[in-house]
DNA sequence: CCTCCTCGTGGAATCGATTACACGGTTGCG
DNA sequence: CGCAACCGTGTAATCGATTCCACGAGGAGG
């Protein structure tokens, strides 16, 4: 593959008018730009990124380290963030951790290895040393979705709280009392947050959430169908189920299934993350949906902006309720198009 | 960032015994050894990969460039592609086609430039100037599902003939005779193959499918909703359509319910390429399903073979219809554990 | 006419690694 | 005892870019 040095030689300049010219820079005359340009052309030469990212000690690259790539959720985000990323002028590097810290640290290190200007993650634990001092030695970061409490970096997030509220006020209202929580791993912000706030919003009606009720997942499709099928194990099972995000929810419904009950007669379901497919399911289901394009945006525009010298501050975006059928009542969404980020 | 200078240093060796050390060359001695060691501890060294590259011409890292991210099927392709690589002790760059040329060209430019070792690839569109140039300069490049006819790079695909075979086989026993396909883009192979052997296979019943019954879509839901709406709109609509991809299955789907009618007793619907939310759509969607999975395997496997010059053949693995109650019959899969591929 | 800028250009240092080569000191074998 | 092989180590070249500095030419101004 051709070097800069065969440009110089055939545009029979030196090494160093071939790179200004490539970084336009203003002191170059007419006649060797267009020499230089026409060698460019006969040699098919492309700059090497690695050479030019070695002196400038900057790679125009982003890493994004998300908990599972397999979640819609997280597809989309990473979708929004490459654009948003790519709109700036930097690629991205996604890394999938598979909710497993090992390999979050895999990604970790091979993206800091890789000098990336920035990392974007959504930590899959509480965090493990080598991110903490990546955080603490002032690699350009921010949170996205989940976060580390304690860690100054800025976190760009989706606030649940009063969605959550509209959740359980629509369950109640529906006239379920025994509800039911499968909660993300404790050591995640959302696992632990979500489990939170609907248990606040129970209470503010009165209703308990007993240890019982309270399962245990870790955010991946099989573990919503075992907690779910604990629940049917129960003596007094509950009459509505809430999935801490789209994949328990699938498994839920799956174990749900498997022992011939219908949603919403036999039990009502809702799940937090909305995405496409919810509007086609057997029952189409009620959701908590987070305004994810918005959220991978001004994730990267934070992060741009740490990596630039600013300090940005953290953000918190609203998300909502979608009132489905899975919960007992609510309308269906037969004229809605499919939703797509946009382009 | 401490470089391997200041390794040197602090250890009292050279920069060339650390390097030794550090790439576990055999003539150093104990002392050297821990000394370095010790000195990497203190410093929180970590080897720039940036200059590594440089130095040796190899990144380590494989460009993976898929035409949507956000369908189910090219995510869990991406995946396995991961998994097989970080196995073999290789990265992955994803790039995310969006089905736009334009997008595609532009992620496989940075990806060249970034000097990655291998390029997998599932374009867009059937070739452009760029990617063709690439294979020809003799980047190690491997296809994987859609390829370029009449490139010399091997393509790694499942081969949906038989499977579709059987999918018209079903229809037809289940008295099908109008039935319509919803293709995706004919500049690519998956574009076109699809059609011709749903095409065969039709005329092997003696069924004809008439240019009415073939609708032009992109791969994308949007497109599958417009074709339908189409199909609906006909004189004598379609008994039963085929959506030559998920996504184009899902808008088909928003199509049927916007027009209030039911699958399948107003019309039957079955997809190329099964996913897990299959199972859980009302109804639960008959499927062509690929060995994803194991197609990623093949893919790296194949262009790491490529990356150490050996010259691998291309792959081409079945696919199989999986029935469900889409079309009519069929049994429900209760008792089915959502699908997750081997972590 | 001389000095001082400005402009276009090239030489060479530099980024952080790897690695060929040289060199001094042991060790082994004849 | 002497020569060769070997071992551990360091010096320096190298990868492909960017960029500081110097230099020569030419124009402007005194």
């Amino acid at each position: 593959m051709a070097s800069i040095k065969d440009v110089a030689a055939e545009a029979g300049v030196s090494v160093a008018t071939v790179s200004r010219v490539l970084n336009d820079h203003p002191s170059v005359s007419d006649d060797a730009r267009t020499r230089v340009l026409a060698a460019v052309q006969t040699l098919g030469y492309r700059p090497n990124a690695v050479a030019r990212s070695l002196r400038t000690d900057q790679t125009r690259t982003l890493g994004l380290v998300i908990s599972d790539v397999m979640n819609p959720y997280f597809t989309e985000l990473a979708r929004s963030v490459e654009e948003a990323a790519r709109a700036l002028g930097y690629s991205v590097i996604i890394g999938n951790a598979d909710e497993r810290p090992d390999l979050q640290d895999h990604h970790v290190r091979t993206l800091l290895d890789r000098r990336i200007d920035g990392l974007l993650v959504s930590p899959t634990d509480g965090g493990s040393p080598l991110m903490l001092e990546a955080a603490r030695a002032g690699t350009p970061m921010v949170f996205v979705d989940r976060w580390i409490p304690g860690v100054d970096v800025p976190v760009v997030r989706a606030d649940g709280q009063a969605a959550i509220r509209d959740l359980v006020a629509h369950l109640c209202r529906l006239g379920h009392r025994r509800v039911a929580i499968i909660a993300g791993p404790a050591a995640t912000t959302t696992g632990s947050e979500r489990v939170r706030a609907f248990r606040e919003a129970l209470a503010e009606h009165g209703v308990p959430l007993p240890d019982a009720y309270t399962g245990q997942g870790d955010f991946q499709a099989e573990s919503g169908r075992r907690v779910t099928e604990g629940f049917l194990d129960l003596p007094e099972p509950p009459e509505a189920v809430f999935a801490a995000d789209n994949l328990m929810a699938l498994g839920a419904l799956d174990a749900i299934r498997a022992r011939g009950l219908r949603v919403p007669q036999d039990i009502a379901l809702a799940a937090f993350d909305d995405i496409p497919w919810f509007v086609h399911t057997d029952p189409p289901v009620t959701a908590i949906a987070q305004p994810t394009g918005e959220l991978g945006r001004a994730a990267v525009r934070a992060l741009v902006d740490r990596i630039e010298g600013r300090h940005p501050r953290s953000v918190t975006l609203p998300a909502r309720l979608v009132v489905r059928r899975s919960c007992g009542e609510g309308r269906d969404e037969h004229q809605t198009p499919v939703q797509r980020s946009t382009s």
